[in-house]
DNA sequence: TCAAATGTTCACTCTCAAATAACATTTGGG
DNA sequence: CCCAAATGTTATTTGAGAGTGAACATTTGA
């Protein structure tokens, strides 16, 4: 088991530090001694979840943010670029912004539909794909299990007519027509028909209003 | 100060239960005595970090999910939804579920191209929407200002090829082809053929790290 | 050159997260 | 029907670790 808790410190550190406060000044707001936060920080302690509660809501991050690898993908690419940038040109594939179609990252399951990601790397916070729902072949039924998670979801057929579940509500998009809802809900989707079945996904932690602008994980979602 | 935290409990038994778990169950994969599990739920104690950190793991939740307010205005789309549901069936466009192709809300620019709107009602924090770029007729020129606003942007050709510029870069998509990047690089796209372009973009209002997590509109979508 | 602010270390206290065991109810077979 | 297994709950006890306070070494700036 891998504690990832325990970067906690780290990114505490990072977020003090981007907020330009002390050691001690955060310790006063939060309403702990300066000595803990030091090591809290270093490692060699742990805040309680009322402390790390305020301690998030100080600072103006999500609590999931403290749990993210510190060395993550995420805060390198706008630096990345405009470094580039000062040398001239850019190439948008090297950069990680631009995907061909050809290079997308796929995640083929043999039951089931298939993933492809639209993105050069995994987002935090969000998923950006297109999804392949192979023709039926005789076993038309919907996949047993509704899921529910967290998020938002926006979903555009692009190719092809797929069966919708949501919450209590059944119906069938075809080409064109877009779909958007809480996660929360229970909800499946299928392909009924003979014909291959496109769609556009984008799968959205979002933000609620509040002092934690937060970013979530997806990790959950290889489990869809 | 209302103390957010303590509400921990009630929202991990409503996930609990929603993953359709027994308290000991829970304690058995958490690796805690099923009687704490069953207090912190009911308020009378609560989680250390690592525990937590297990729990939101094991039932695929977010951290964050926790401290809100369990009967928040999120959750009753679930519950409106479900309510109808005990009457019988459900429409999902009523519900504001499904928007059909026809039914699409559209902005139409007299010079630029064609915004289609993916979802029934405005989003909070992110547009889901389908751009149409006309032919260049002749004058094949890229807009003369290049954007720059806040979030992250995800498109994906449909059809066509599209003309792009993100930062320094240059590069043009067919369909089938997706970008992602961070909304604060300057950018701009254009239709340099003698055929339509259709894209599929999705724009999310992300938060930074930091405290600089000031609230953002979509205001400034309408200026693009 | 001194005072104030920075991060850090160490020894100590005591709360509170968590365990264990027993309890009352419900469920589902046989 | 009755018993066995699973459910959630309460009471008591304990030990780890959250948090403190004072003293430390460095840096800053006036």
């Amino acid at each position: 088991e891998s504690q990832h808790w325990q970067k906690c410190g780290e990114n505490i550190r990072l977020a003090r530090e981007a907020a330009g406060i002390s050691v001690r000044e955060l310790a006063r707001r939060v309403n702990v001694s300066a000595s803990h936060v030091s090591q809290v920080e270093r490692g060699l302690a742990s805040f309680s979840v009322p402390a790390l509660y305020n301690v998030v809501s100080e600072l103006g991050i999500s609590m999931d943010s403290l749990f993210e690898d510190p060395k993550s993908p995420r805060s390198n690419q706008s630096f990345e670029l405009e470094q580039q940038a000062a040398d001239g040109e850019v190439s948008l594939e090297e950069a990680g912004i631009v995907l061909r179609h050809a290079d997308r990252p796929v995640l083929e399951l043999t039951k089931g539909p298939t993933w492809e990601r639209l993105t050069t790397r995994p987002e935090q916070g969000s998923e950006f794909i297109e999804v392949l729902y192979k023709p039926a072949g005789g076993s038309s039924n919907p996949p047993s299990d509704l899921v529910r998670h967290k998020g938002r979801e926006f979903g555009l057929v692009i190719e092809g007519e797929l069966s919708v579940q949501v919450g209590m509500g059944f119906t069938i998009l075809k080409a064109g027509d877009s779909i958007a809802f809480d996660c929360s809900l229970p909800h499946r989707f299928w392909n009924a028909t003979e014909n291959p079945v496109r769609a556009v996904w984008f799968i959205s932690e979002l933000s609620e209003i509040g002092p934690g602008a937060e970013e979530k994980e997806f990790e959950y979602f290889h489990t869809y």
